[in-house]
DNA sequence: CTTCGCCCCCTCCATTTGGGGGATCTATAG
DNA sequence: CTATAGATCCCCCAAATGGAGGGGGCGAAG
């Protein structure tokens, strides 16, 4: 029962079973990789990762409910070697700046996937890092601040057509303040209207459908 | 060289590479079920189709590109009796009205599948339709007419973040005419602004990202 | 301690939206 | 032919928006 040193343990997260599945097919070919463990939530992750130890893992960001970057953070804490490679379906995503804030080695976008995936796995595995240009470019691009929590409660309740009034009721807060989150959203976003900056609130991932 | 008249002949259509062999490995372990092509764009699809005549064909709707539905409307008129079944990520779309209007026989979200996707298979192959519940009753919520293509223009220049009259000139109109236009997105979409309109419509895959 | 970021509040005002109407014209389906 | 649906345009008007200022408190980080 002796552990193969050069054996890359691997455990996946992912909500979509089907690409669990893919993951898993496409590293059990390979001789050198072994999926250990899959976590289809963040908390499941966190468990998952402490029972397995693998030494990567494969992380979507966008999991349902709260977490993803979340449970990123959580295990770099608990493990700081843990080497974690995120998984994304869309590019354009302030998830990536955090993401990569939490600790992630390396950045993959769910549609190329194939030999870069194992590239990476490989990479990352012997302790590189491994951001695609495409994304390093995001991040000058747009080092721009993240929203504030509030700002953040404020765009939610823009994408759920809710006047400014109304959004001022729901916070209880006065409707000037709210104007003066939307005018910073706007600033910060770069949008031209409300209905802009629900757009680039989703696209990057800022806000969820 | 006989073919099995058991064994169902498959082919999936999707974009990202670790989906497909997703399914490919949950369909590879079944013995009546073979996949027999790939395709990763509509066109693709379509040329796929016409070469292998799969028995049952899995389609993701929102493929890169314009197509999805289109392509399966082509299938469709070119072989009335394939038998395809859409696969989406999102619940609320309305892409699901148009894919079943287009003669999709069955529904899948790709969140559940596991056993619902070889169910339906069989049952689709066997000639049944397939559609879920929860799908069933957005058709029941939202028996709303479709947006005119004209309506669609409008709504992606509006989550674009443009006025009125940006929108006018841009389709070289009259602002008057965007606004009976926006008007009636409002109201069809049941949206209380053009930036909850531009939420219903992303959720609903009205437009895209 | 002092600065800085976040959060809250305010006023004034031009511009844009959105909700009512209604009116042509064209193409297509029944 | 007639009805229907889509695309185009028009008016009016109340309400909301967004851009420009301003101020103040509070907590964390320097």
């Amino acid at each position: 029962m002796s552990i193969d040193p050069s054996l890359i343990r691997i455990l996946t997260v992912d909500d979509h079973p089907l690409l669990r599945k893919g993951i898993a097919a496409l590293v059990n070919t390979e001789d050198d990789m072994k999926l250990v463990a899959e976590a289809s939530s963040g908390e499941e992750a966190i468990e998952k990762f402490r029972a397995c130890r693998p030494d990567v893992t494969l992380m979507d960001i966008q999991l349902p409910g709260l977490n993803g970057i979340e449970s990123l953070s959580q295990i770099q804490r608990e493990f700081p070697d843990a080497k974690v490679i995120v998984l994304t379906t869309y590019s354009g995503d302030i998830q990536v700046v955090r993401a990569i804030k939490a600790g992630a080695r390396g950045y993959l976008l769910k549609r190329q996937v194939h030999r870069e995936l194992l590239e990476t796995i490989r990479a990352v595995h012997a302790g590189q890092r491994r951001i695609p240009q495409e994304i390093a470019v995001e991040l000058v691009d747009h080092p721009r601040d993240d929203l504030t929590p509030r700002e953040i409660d404020v765009l939610r309740l823009i994408a759920g057509g809710n006047a400014n009034k109304e959004i001022a009721d729901l916070l209880s807060i006065g409707e000037a303040s709210v104007k003066s989150y939307v005018a910073n959203i706007l600033s910060k976003l770069d949008a031209k209207d409300r209905a802009h900056a629900v757009t680039i609130g989703l696209k990057r991932g800022i806000i969820e459908l």
